[in-house]
DNA sequence: ATGTCGTGGACGCCACGA
């Protein structure tokens, strides 16, 4: 059995806020980061896609409003963070067997910056950006697909250890795994987000005991989490929910509210995604 | 492809990724 999932357990339980955002440039977004966090008073917020090397990320801007922020970034692509005024202990980077990625598929495929995690209020959280799959035929489905399915793998043993492990796997999952999580099934013929292995690899972490919190409290159908910033989509109320915060069998039973902030898409400088907020007991 | 963003490199735009 890991540390990470008995200190998890024998933590003290208390009500905690955690949110997930897909912020698309920390240094573009800082300052709608910053208001947004003191006006939403969250304990935890996971971030994605902050598209800077960790000596690039603005920590003293978190710091000063009184959280701890680690970040995980490689270059301007991807990156991936957690912000916590509840301790940020035992970081972790990427997660065990997690493929990698490179143009040249006879080179090493060198692992991205899309997870990172740490222990937070008693849970460990995992800020995640999944592998956007660009097109069916392209390189990068498969690399997505082989990706979800190792981190089910890792997911799967953390609970299988330990069966009251708090684990937070929150993020872009780039999935949307219903039909009402897109505007319009027949835009998306043939598209990513929509295939059948791609639902298939997100069901997969229910087979393994997981459970998505948000949708039961933001119920569809013209529910989304993110709007294309092309084509006037969000005008156009033109989304996908793709943001999600799966959670252990343990943890997901104290989950007691979930919202999804679509005011925060609204204004000059917005983020293509909104953030995803829940609570737990 | 793009009623749009963000990044970096070598600009005053282009390529790339989403």
């Amino acid at each position: 059995m890991s540390s990470h999932s008995s200190q998890a357990q024998d933590a003290p339980r208390s009500p905690l806020t955690l949110a997930t955002w897909n912020v698309n440039s920390i240094r573009a977004r800082a300052d709608r980061v910053i208001d947004w966090i003191g006006r939403s008073d969250v304990d935890v917020l996971a971030m994605q896609e902050t598209k800077c090397k960790d000596s690039q990320f603005p920590y003293e801007r978190f710091a000063e409003i009184g959280y701890e922020v680690a970040h995980f970034g490689l270059s301007q692509w991807n990156g991936v963070a957690i912000a916590s005024r509840v301790g940020l202990e035992d970081v972790q980077t990427g997660f065990p067997g997690m493929p990698g990625f490179a143009k040249d598929p006879e080179a090493e495929q060198a692992g991205e910056a899309r997870a990172i995690s740490a222990l937070a209020g008693g849970i460990r959280v995992w800020s995640l950006y999944v592998p956007n799959g660009r097109e069916l035929t392209d390189r990068h489905y498969g690399y997505k697909l082989d990706w979800l399915a190792a981190l089910r793998t890792y997911a799967e043993k953390q609970v299988t250890d330990d069966a009251g492990a708090q684990i937070a796997l929150v993020g872009d999952w780039n999935v949307a795994p219903l039909d009402e999580d897109v505007w319009d099934m027949e835009f998306f013929e043939g598209k990513t987000h929509v295939s059948q292995p791609e639902r298939d690899a997100f069901t997969a972490f229910a087979d393994a005991g997981y459970k998505e919190i948000t949708r039961g409290f933001t119920p569809g159908p013209g529910v989304y989490t993110y709007w294309d910033y092309t084509q006037l989509r969000f005008p156009k109320k033109q989304g996908m929910r793709i943001d999600f915060q799966v959670c252990s069998p343990a943890l997901a039973d104290r989950a007691t509210e979930a919202s999804i902030d679509r005011e925060e898409r609204k204004g000059k400088g917005a983020s293509d995604h909104a953030p995803v907020i829940a609570r737990f007991a």
